[in-house]
DNA sequence: GGTTACATGTAACTAGTTACATGATTAG
DNA sequence: CTAATCATGTAACTAGTTACATGTAACC
């Protein structure tokens, strides 16, 4: 998860750990890895090769040089750049099924799903809808099984919960058949001569 | 989080673990917990008072009675009450700000809030929702931004999860105002006479 | 000259997961 | 008699979190 978004962002441009979080934040919201997660994964992604460091910013340009006493003791920033490894590594896991069936890991491959080869981008996206069709297959028969159910009746607030969930279910499911249907008509594009 | 969920359970019935996992996942869906979280978190739960046992089921009642050679090595079912302690246990849970932004926290809590005093039942509404605003205007504020600098643009993918994103969490306001709408409703009636 | 934001890191902990192991009961 | 489901449990692992520690640079 954190790896692969470190790898994305690192694909666009290097960069440094702390700048890494803020773009983080900004990518997909709803979530915001901490740097106690963050730099260890910096670290264990630059141990196997998918990452190095670029640069150790020199600081202390100007002020500050006053006698230079300790002088390397300084934490500098850290520029990391993705390898040839790093990309093949970024790609495993944009592929892969890690997390499958949760919110953030769908998120998180789709704001990058622009580096996936369009047939791979639109088995993502349809992925997604069946499960999305499942899940809402299983509130349906749950709430019509509870209502039958004079006994173990559910309250008010459970119900309102399921309603809902089931309306926002019902909403993800058209917006991806939006995006499912724009990824078919570029698809059909592309064959009539607008590669690119 | 688990143990909230387990504790809500025991309060409507005495359970088993198997029986307990069954009812999660009818409970708010989009969670169904492990059997390896779930017996480890019983046993705490014993542990510290919260639960006890009720019966351990005596099975081989018909058949099965050949020799009665191990007589006692077998996995009976165990049943699990709340006790007093785990009451108050469960109030402490079910009102303290464990996973105060998670998605899956609100809806546990939602789906027990029957059991809260009225007046904490609206403010978990409240600081939802007021969390919830909080984070549109973080989504707009980006969108703003990053539609501004040429640079830095924005690809489909991520503008329509945005996008997308922006119109669930209204959505989920509008829910939220009809709920907090309801329940002071329902005050009102309260102090007119209609208490119970 | 003090506060805020930038910048990197570690240690201890949390809250789960997967895979495995065991065995009983039920239905075809 | 065999497969599916019921039922309980452990060990190793995953993927993070919080709290702490340290220090620099910019600003007002």
């Amino acid at each position: 998860m954190l790896e692969l978004a470190i790898l994305g962002l690192l694909k666009d441009q290097p960069m440094h750990g702390y700048r890494l979080k803020k773009s983080l934040e900004t990518l997909g919201a709803a979530w915001q890895p901490s740097f106690g997660s963050l730099y260890p994964a910096l670290r264990r992604l630059e141990k196997t090769g998918a990452v190095e460091k670029v640069v150790v910013e020199e600081r202390r340009s100007r002020k500050t040089r006053r006698g230079s006493d300790k002088p390397d003791r300084t934490r500098r920033r850290k520029v990391y750049r993705i390898t040839d490894s790093g990309e093949s590594a970024f790609r495993d896991l944009l592929e892969g099924e890690q997390g499958a069936h949760e919110e953030r890991a769908f998120s998180l491959k789709l704001a990058f799903c622009r580096y996936m080869p369009p047939e791979d981008r639109l088995g993502l996206l349809e992925r997604r809808r069946a499960h999305l069709t499942e899940r809402l297959a299983q509130f349906r028969s749950q709430m019509k099984q509870s209502m039958r159910e004079t006994k173990e009746r559910m309250d008010t607030y459970t119900l309102s919960l399921m309603r809902h969930g089931l309306d926002s279910t019902e909403s993800d499911i058209r917006w991806l058949d939006d995006l499912i249907a724009a990824e078919r008509t570029s698809g059909q594009l592309s064959k009539k001569g607008d590669r690119s």
